[in-house]
DNA sequence: AAATAAAATTAGGTCAGCCTAATTTTATAC
DNA sequence: GTATAAAATTAGGCTGACCTAATTTTATTT
């Protein structure tokens, strides 16, 4: 049996260990769970002796294959019950996240897969996150930042790098929406703010800082 | 905050003083929870201070209103979530109690609402147990063992006494479901066995202690 | 390379929620 | 109404998952 709190530690251990490849450090992870950081040094020793990481003394915690294929099944199960909140109960992307993270410690797996099935087996959860299949395998991810797209591209929204409320709220008043089309009609040199044709109507600027958090596929 | 134990105890107690109303003995809490007795005790002694019930040393605990509320709330989601499980994801009625059983500690209560609502404010579960609604009230509860039934009457099933899975599959073995008409056309006085038609076609005998777990109402 | 800062670890502690064993209280039988 | 059985409680302990404070290790600066 998996405890909660070994759920959560694989989980974000491997979030964390996306971003940074290597292995994941104490102080990362105690930041990621908020939790002190002598806590997290004690559990991950005991997670290694249960070859859920390999653990290196002051280096840090690393998934095993199977570390990783519990949290991969965590991922999948977060952002399934993602899109059936957003599709079927009609939360917006906003309102999901909090209730999410206790659907995806239900343990059943005739239930998720019979959840897979009803919301036709999605690839992506409401913020363009891919959903790992039944066997932790991905589709291939083609999308990256619209800040890394040059003047005149269309390009397609469809996705974020930032799950923060306040950032997800500020797309939504700017009535951007995954699924959009772009075109970059211009890119200030000077602080690289993208000034943006949306859906061939609406014109909008938006900064760096936005810009890179915006997940686009070229159109 | 309420803890999971906290929420397990509190429906227990609930349901427990649904049977044998009065106070709630230690022991029975503890064989429905499958808790040692001294345990009982002290956690309840611990809930008493919490204003959840009150409790008289060696007489048992009883429901506070906070707490009947509470425990309410729990059976309410726990039936609501049988229900999708059912109508939605196809389950069968003896395969969804250990999922209910922890999808009914997901906290949010706009998730419950809108579940209710999606699911079109269901007063029953597929048990034909009835649902609380958000205040905590029940729709008048009409229904009577079939063993109180005498001969002649036509009768139909809308639910169950009994929640195991022997006595549900049981049920569906024999093609019994929620919803059909039942005429007693004998009851053999020796035994008190049930010859029934079902659904004026099949003929089928039950005996007594199958027959004093079928909830029916008068048709 | 020594000094300092930051990160990680060790040691010792707390609290929730359980346990067993021993004792006390209540109920049942003779 | 006393003996016995059953139920409940008390006392003391354990484990998981956290904590703080002190120490050690690693990284950074000068």
């Amino acid at each position: 049996m998996i405890s909660l709190a070994e759920e959560n530690y694989l989980k974000n251990i491997y979030k964390l260990s996306e971003k940074n490849s290597g292995a994941v450090t104490t102080s990362s992870l105690a930041d990621a769970l908020q939790i002190n950081a002598a806590s997290v040094t004690d559990f991950v020793k005991k997670m290694a002796e249960k070859k859920m990481v390999t653990y290196q003394k002051s280096k840090g915690a690393m998934l095993t294959e199977a570390g990783k294929k519990i949290a991969l099944k965590i991922i999948r199960k977060h952002r399934l019950w993602e899109v059936w909140l957003v599709n079927t109960l009609n939360f917006k992307w906003d309102e999901v996240h909090d209730i999410a993270e206790q659907l995806e410690h239900v343990n059943s797996d005739m239930l998720i897969e019979r959840l897979d099935n009803h919301l036709g087996n999605p690839t992506a959860d409401p913020h363009g996150d891919l959903i790992p299949d039944a066997k932790g395998k991905f589709i291939k991810d083609r999308s990256k930042p619209l800040l890394k797209c040059i003047a005149k591209q269309k390009v397609k929204f469809i996705g974020v790098a930032e799950h923060s409320n306040s950032f997800l709220q500020f797309l939504t008043k700017n009535n951007l929406k995954i699924g959009d089309e772009l075109f970059i009609e211009r890119i200030e040199a000077y602080d690289q703010s993208f000034h943006l044709k949306i859906n061939k109507k609406t014109k909008k600027v938006f900064s760096k800082e936005v810009v890179k958090n915006i997940l686009i596929v070229l159109a």
